[in-house]
DNA sequence: CTCCTTAATGTTAACGTGTGCACAACATTA
DNA sequence: TAATGTTGTGCACACGTTAACATTAAGGAG
């Protein structure tokens, strides 16, 4: 049997209500008392029992952390750094629980409100959106980590992919290249979009015209990015830079590149985004944009401690940046 | 105000605690009432309270997922699948709780004995066991992953690493191959000895000298694998093979030959361990120990479970099996 | 009809913590 | 000196659940 706040009373000669007031802080209790009791509290090895206390405040230390099964398409490495850069923040003053839903789940039953003080949805897929819309119903206090949905009036984190993918192409285009080619992520996720976007922009605001057949769909593997780049290479008038919507899929290029005989970057430029551990050590180093995971997982765990501890944030949305990595990959005209 | 079994049992004219006995299924109520009793609840959307559980049962509900901060030093998608393995088999049943310790920490302050049902302790480092000593005395179910510790009486999962080495090694020296080097894994890594020891072995039981020279220190990371392939390139009488003790090095092994101009796998042949996503698709794609990591986890979290919840289990360890690949970093002299 | 057994339900307490209210001791003011 | 304010402490209860023990009703055996 663990010790309890009723047992340090009894030793200390006091109220349990003194003992329980006294390790909170309570400003009702003599200075005296306070230190006294604090010690021996140390002394037995006290530590509080959550159960009991989260029954009494309704709090339940727990915070969800989120995603849908549409996370399986990502890197793997991808949801663990964002993990990281949470529990770097929550540290031990909150349980961080992973789960993965989908969105058939009943989140009405599987979520109940008592069960999670705060929820970190890190969301990949554009349906995310019914289950956001079901969590946010829930009234918890929830943080949206990948995805601007500040106009829901939502709080988030997300990186400006656009820009990112924009100034990507733009250097690019400033190096020359005329002919680029885009190897899309897949469909329905939003980083895909963004930087798809970000590519269309770039090329149009820079008076280029956008040849579909330089648009090639990929799914974020290797295996998807080598079939694009390979009828990438089919083409009778091949592109001269490939912009691949994510590293693994610019590992596949490369590697279609390799088989085609096509040196990298004398015969074609190749770009990434994300700027995994592995890029800048593959045979040709990969030129890419990369994106601060960890960092987004630490703004976003640092707002909702704000919301639960001081009940207010400053602002709504933040927009986190790239940086434009140049390597080997990628070379002028 | 959430609903509560009280409230159920005023509409249904009965007890509280017969609420409490319909909704467990306990032997002691008619099947009448308890059809009836839990048909109101699943109506009124009741959702049992489970700190009032847990304070009264003196469970929890949570189970600690941790490992040392040495895991940083690990490719960041090693633990992430692990846990995706873990998390797969707990469901809803349990809460998963992540943590990083550090062997300073106070495990007898930081992770009381109420806080965790049991715990998964995923082991890098040889010091964790310091950890792991402290852990066992609370006298919490625990399970031990990515280690052998059966001597101490835990219980484990663990990738029988050195028979997986040992294989690749003769394989290679089946292909003609006796100038063969390694690059380690970090010194105190679990992995990094056994991947080592399978090669001392293969090596020896097969009569070939080690030569050290060809034993080179890396990181498991790709620059440490590159300064390691630099250095064997430098030397005299290269090595025809070089096993890297895990794909990342082995990626930095390929850009150091990049580097030299020397020629995978006609030069020398590269063979890594692990079998990461991108490895298949590198420009030259790179054979390998493929190592079954969410298995691992899987396997953990229902002998976990079972220990929990039945009280027992079949074996204290359990050992799994790697898959060697074979694709084009290697080949015959 | 009485006594005993059994099945179904109710009563009450307990788990460990926090809090509203009451109260005592003492200090300050008029 | 009486009235009022301030400070520190304790009492009793509440939170939602389970469980030991108590009670009731029904049915069967004598």
């Amino acid at each position: 049997m663990s010790v309890t706040i009723k047992d340090i009373a009894r030793l200390a000669n006091v109220s349990h209500t003194t003992v329980s007031r006294a390790l909170n802080d309570s400003p009702l209790i003599s200075e005296e008392t306070r230190k006294r009791i604090k010690e021996l509290a140390e002394k037995l090895g006290y530590v509080p029992n959550i159960s009991a206390k989260s029954l009494v405040l309704e709090k339940s230390y727990n915070i969800g952390l989120f995603t849908s099964k549409k996370i399986d398409n990502m890197p793997t490495s991808f949801m663990y750094e964002v993990f990281d850069g949470i529990s770097q923040v929550i540290e031990d003053k909150y349980n961080l629980v992973f789960k993965k839903l989908n969105d058939t789940d009943d989140i009405q039953a599987n979520i109940p409100r008592k069960k999670y003080d705060g929820i970190i949805f890190v969301s990949v897929d554009v349906s995310d959106i019914k289950m956001l819309y079901k969590l946010d119903a829930l009234k918890v206090p929830m943080v949206v980590l990948n995805r601007d949905l500040s106009d829901l009036g939502m709080y988030c984190v997300y990186v400006d992919e656009y820009s990112g993918t924009r100034n990507a192409i733009e250097y690019l285009i400033k190096s020359g290249h005329t002919k680029i080619a885009i190897i899309k992520g897949p469909e329905s996720f939003i980083t895909s979009r963004e930087r798809y976007n970000g590519y269309i922009d770039a090329l149009r605001e820079n008076g280029l015209n956008v040849n579909e057949l330089y648009i090639k769909m990929g799914g974020f593997t290797p295996d998807s990015g080598f079939e694009a780049m390979d009828s990438l290479l089919r083409l009778e008038d091949r592109p001269t830079a490939v912009f691949a919507s994510n590293d693994l899929m610019a590992v596949g290029a490369m590697k279609a590149c390799s088989r085609w005989n096509i040196k990298i970057p004398d015969d074609i430029s190749i770009l990434g985004f994300d700027d995994m551990d592995f890029s800048m050590y593959l045979s040709t180093s990969l030129s890419t944009v990369r994106k601060p995971r960890k960092l987004m997982g630490q703004k976003g765990a640092s707002i909702l401690l704000d919301i639960l501890e001081k009940g207010q944030v400053s602002e709504k949305a933040c927009i986190l940046k790239t940086d434009l990595i140049i390597r080997e990959s990628t070379k002028s005209r």
